[in-house]
DNA sequence: ACGTGGCCACTTTTT
DNA sequence: GTGGCCACGT
């Protein structure tokens, strides 16, 4: 008896099959993360080193699982194998040797904001019209160009003699010379140095091509082409690489993905053996029949069908009602009237949406029925004003250069240095090419400076005294110091005291982040060091911060469901304008509604046992109201699968117990006890509240017991360990907890 | 220097 | 319905 026996025969194929090009092509729930840990288990036994394999995966969170799983099977040998997502795997690269192409080594990682700004900038220096190029689209087409590995040169070659792309093709240039400026890159740029490097430095590449002997990646439908040349040249000297992928997954053409990467794999490698796994292990025949007929609308794809064993499983649950309001109020009653009856449990289901925006009417409904929920994606938690604040001190003290990060947070909170002093800062930077930080220093000299100097200059101190006081102190501590000196939660109060309290929760959230980060590095005998956790910030996807132990209804849009599974899928929004989106339908173009239609097919596919559909006559959007008409894709789906609900009327909803609260009173979210914000100066003798071995209640994680209480200057640090989330630290006055 | 009120554009999806 | 931006007033 092996481990491989419990795999099907193409499975096992997959596995044994370690030397040469290979093309995994796993449908949906065909197990292809078991075929991927098994075949690194089976690596490793046949000797290879696991130093010498590199798995790659679409998020942090399949790469963590990934470890886990192969490391269950051989291990803690699996240790030392590389498996990341392509950004982290850049980073890493890059943090080493990118000083051999002419960047700073601890160069910071821009995100789409810092973009946006950035952008801006670029703008203003090169007068461009805002009315016939939006920022927004001049940042897509830089994007594709470095998506595509177009330099500044080739794309201005390109647009010769149309005069209104050749001025793109400048704002594309002065982008770059910024980005290097302010010793940043963007996401494109982590890939597209990688290969650069590794194209440039022969003795970089040989070293990376004789670690990696061994590479798989995973979702490589959704690889671009700057991911395939990464991964081309990387296993260029031994050819051992695997990739797994579905086209009918594909999903990400908007971001770069490039669908011929899949589809032309056999063409570039000739020899490539090509695997197809058509064995389903997840859902009901019924739910895979409906998936194939939807996708089978689709004309550029490789045909394949999936089957199963499972048997033909509940028919598919269909609704329409009049408001999208009803549709969000029947779908939370459904879930919790199953786990009433014991049938399921909340983090069984998941609520599936085309758009972040509908979103918001389910979590008013659970909020009001006091369930738990959790949404992924929509406000990216890092993207945050309060987050972003604090990430710019960091960043300022972290990298000088970063020019956007030092004007964030000069004014931040208020202290009287207002436009025209950091225009003239930044003039005066400008002038003698130096970073807007370095002109702060050399203050005394900016011409008309005025008054505006002592301002300026014990801003710097500020920063100096920061910058010292990282080198004395944990990352942690840093943090609180931080905050502390710059009296940044005093100036939220003084500001909003109304939203401050939702920003001083985010703090506390990330401050716990910190500890958490610091503790994990501690464990695994790495430095907790700032740049390694402004890193570990920059790539994490909301995604990843899914806990499968937590029980809790999960609400997330389609692209964000790829890759995960539930008993119970509710696909939501089933409406012509929405899904497929109107800007699709009225591209007229084909490829954009098959991607559409290749997202119904992931959606579809999420589900294990029960599957509900469900759209609304109306539906208010941006504050009008739509009339939509059913979605074509569920057209598609055969009506003998269907179990088709009348359209929903108010059917007496407090005998059928969907629990909902009276419309009038109760409008508070129960979850949250409203206290009045403690001030500082705990120095009283009262303490917090509690005490070292009390149970207490926490907003988010829950209910945990005190291990630790230590007063601080202000306030007390509570360490917390919590029943589901662990052990978290955190500041008294943020924290509220409540004593159980 | 900084706060406010009115206008506008925006929403498809994200590492 | 919301957030960003500009112009204006203090």
């Amino acid at each position: 008896m092996s481990i491989y026996d419990t795999l099907n025969e193409n499975q096992r194929e997959a596995v044994f099959h370690t030397e040469g090009p290979l093309l995994i092509l796993a449908g949906a729930g065909s197990g292809k993360t078991r075929v991927l840990t098994h075949r690194v288990a089976y690596l490793i036994e046949q000797g290879v080193m696991p130093y010498h394999i590199l798995a790659i995966t679409f998020t942090n969170k399949a790469a963590e699982e990934m470890k886990e799983r192969v490391d269950d099977i051989v291990g803690e040998n699996g240790g030392s194998i590389w498996v990341s997502t392509f950004h982290s795997m850049c980073v890493r690269i890059l943090r080493r040797h990118i000083d051999r192409i002419g960047f700073d080594t601890n160069f910071t990682i821009y995100d789409t904001d810092d973009q946006k700004t950035l952008m801006k900038e670029v703008i203003r220096l090169l007068n461009i019209d805002t009315k016939v190029f939006k920022e927004r689209m001049l940042l897509s087409i830089v994007s594709s160009a470095k998506n595509e590995m177009v330099s500044p040169d080739e794309f201005e070659q390109r647009m010769e003699g149309d005069f209104q792309k050749k001025r793109i093709a400048k704002v594309y240039r002065e982008y770059e010379k910024q980005l290097k400026k302010n010793n940043a890159l963007d996401f494109d740029d982590l890939l597209l140095k990688t290969v650069e490097l590794l194209q440039r430095d022969e003795e970089v590449r040989s070293y990376y091509q004789d670690r990696f002997r061994y590479i798989m990646v995973d979702e490589y439908q959704d690889t671009n082409t700057v991911q395939f040349e990464l991964i081309r040249i990387l296993s260029d000297k031994y050819r051992n690489l695997c990739v797994v992928g579905d086209d009918d997954q594909s999903i990400y053409k908007f971001r770069g993905a490039n669908i011929q990467n899949i589809l032309s794999f056999e063409d570039v490698y000739k020899d490539a053996r090509v695997i197809k796994l058509e064995q389903n292990y997840r859902s009901t025949q019924t739910i895979l029949d409906a998936a194939n007929a939807v996708i089978q609308n689709n004309k550029g794809r490789k045909e394949k069908a999936l089957w199963t064993d499972n048997g033909q499983g509940d028919v598919i649950a269909m609704k329409t009602f009049e408001s999208a309001y009803e549709e969000a109020e029947y779908v939370v009653g459904d879930i919790s009237q199953k786990v009433r009856e014991g049938k399921e449990e909340y983090k069984d289901n998941a609520i599936l949406y085309r758009t972040n925006a509908q979103s918001r009417l389910f979590e008013e409904k659970f909020v009001t029925a006091g369930i738990p929920y959790k949404i992924v994606g929509g406000v990216n938690f890092y993207s945050r004003r309060e987050i972003k604040d604090i990430l710019a001190y960091l960043k300022t003290i972290d990298n000088g250069k970063d020019d956007i990060a030092v004007r964030r947070v000069i004014n931040v909170p208020k202290r009287g240095i207002g436009l025209t002093s950091v225009n003239r800062v930044q003039n005066y930077a400008q002038d003698k090419d130096i970073s807007f930080y370095d002109a702060l220093l050399g203050a005394d000299f900016i011409p008309d400076i005025g008054r505006g100097l002592s301002k300026l200059e014990s801003f710097v101190a500020l920063i100096e005294y920061l910058k010292g006081a990282k080198e004395k102190l944990g990352l942690f501590d840093f943090v609180k110091e931080i905050l502390s000196k710059t009296e940044y939660i005093e100036s939220l109060e003084q500001e909003d005291p109304e939203v401050a309290q939702t920003r001083m929760e985010n703090i506390d959230e990330f401050i716990s982040k910190v500890a958490a980060y610091e503790e994990n590095a501690i464990a695994s005998g790495e430095q907790a060091s700032l740049s390694g956790f402004l890193e570990e910030v920059a790539l994490v996807a909301d995604i990843d911060s899914l806990d499968e132990s937590q029980d809790y209804v999960i609400l997330m849009t389609l692209h964000s469901a790829k890759g995960l599974e539930f008993p119970s899928v509710y696909l939501t929004g089933m409406e012509d304008g929405l899904f497929p989106s109107y800007m699709t339908i009225v591209a007229d173009d084909k490829d954009e509604l098959e991607e559409e239609r290749r997202l119904c097919y992931v959606g579809i596919t999420r589900a294990k046992q029960h599957l509900t559909l469900t759209n609304a006559k109306r539906r208010m959007i941006r504050g009008e109201t739509q009339y939509n008409k059913t979605s074509r894709f569920l057209k598609e789906i055969p009506r003998y699968l269907i179990a088709k609900g009348a359209v929903f009327e108010r059917e007496k909803p407090d005998r059928d117990g969907f629990g909902f609260k009276p419309k009038t009173g109760f409008r508070e979210n129960p979850f949250k006890e409203r206290k009045p914000i403690k001030q500082f100066n705990v120095n009283d003798s009262s303490g917090p509240g509690y005490d070292v071995g009390d149970r207490v209640l926490h907003t988010k994680f829950g209910v945990g017991t005190v291990t630790n209480i230590t007063a601080g200057g202000r306030d007390y640090e509570v360490t917390v360990n919590f029943d589901t989330a662990g052990v978290k630290k955190m500041f008294a006055t943020f924290a509220k907890l409540q004593k159980q």
